[in-house]
DNA sequence: CTAACAATAGACTGACTGGTCTACTTTTGA
DNA sequence: TCAAAAGTAGACCAGTCAGTCTATTGTTAG
């Protein structure tokens, strides 16, 4: 399996189509017809349409771990603004997309964690993961002095990205961003303070 | 169309499978299976699965509604106490449902959202059914000094909506209801404040 | 050169999909 | 009483689904 080209067309694709339409909504020969790839291929890389999607989600989380990487963990910038650049670069990318796609681990979470456990498994690491992102952008704004350390920062990381997760869902339904701005805002209104 | 007793049997067992599976994963051969309806029942009582789809909505949404009337607007209790019911209800179901189904709107609002027009209508109109609720409990909580007047009820109705939806769906990848409990905390202690 | 293996190619399969059709039974209202 | 309408019943249809199969082409290592 050295040729990841044909591979790396299918993974892409298919998150787009998934992203799209949702996972049992994508169907194999779509994907197939789409990137121009024979089906024997599809099944030389992947035993299953399952082992497919997880690739996806491996995928998609890998490239996403980079771009958290270098918005969170950019220690140039104050941590508060990092999680404000966050925030915007979500809200970009949500009217790039039409409000249509939104998250696609949070999609695929909703639509798969009830009927797949092996999905489950590999979606919650991945918002594990994310969540720990917070977590060390938050205890450098404390540190800073920059947030009150009252409030544990592991909390806290749960209940951003409950909160982002919820509001990207809300934007996509009413096909606005208001809902992920209303979020940002009182969430550093009320929540990321400073001790007075 | 005066025999509502098959057709009510028919949106019981679809909200029932729908929230298990999702839309597109339920067939409708399934539900029919389920409660022991022949096909041609179906087709006399909805015009296609989108129509099943919409009054499965429609139905859930009725009932849900009244609940929100009994939890948020029981005037008898503080509105903040109202509040922390509803979520201790939240919480209640996703444990009987085995942190599986969610919330159905929620999970049909990631599904189908960017799939259907139609669909996305429906289930953004029930989501501003359930902020005005909040927009009411809150606005009664203001009254009551409860809670500070610094930050307008309808943009809280919406950030906590948007926070619940996403605990929720966290609590469903997680299995655990743990996400809902940290929204909780942390909303009660920095966003629905007194002024001091 | 050639044998082994990676990869491409797409016809094909059985199961299942949403939806249609006709036949039959029950209920209703005049 | 009886005809029209409501509702039940399930065989059937074309299309699609994930997945299999065999054949062929590219590549590589000995």
């Amino acid at each position: 399996m050295k040729n990841t080209a044909t591979r790396d067309k299918l993974i892409e694709t298919g998150a787009e189509l998934i992203g799209q339409h949702g996972y049992n909504a994508t169907g194999i020969n779509a994907v197939l017809k789409t990137c121009g790839v024979p089906k024997g291929s599809f099944y030389h890389y992947f035993s299953s349409k399952e082992a497919f999607g997880l690739a996806v989600i491996d995928q998609f989380a890998t490239a996403y771990d980079a771009q958290l990487a270098e918005l969170l963990g950019d220690t140039t910038l104050p941590a508060l603004e990092r999680l404000r650049r966050y925030f915007a670069a979500g809200r970009e990318h949500m009217c790039d997309c039409n409000h249509a796609t939104g998250c696609l681990i949070g999609n695929l979470g909703q639509e798969l964690s009830g009927q797949s456990d092996t999905f489950r498994d590999a979606l919650d690491r991945v918002f594990q993961r994310w969540e720990q992102y917070f977590v060390a952008c938050l205890q450098d704004a404390q540190k800073a002095g920059e947030l009150s350390t009252a409030l544990p920062a592991d909390n806290l990381a749960s209940f951003i990205l409950s909160g982002w997760e919820g509001a990207i869902l809300r934007a996509k339904t009413l096909k606005s961003v208001e809902p992920m701005e209303q979020f940002e805002t009182i969430l550093f209104q009320q929540v990321l303070v400073s001790d007075d």
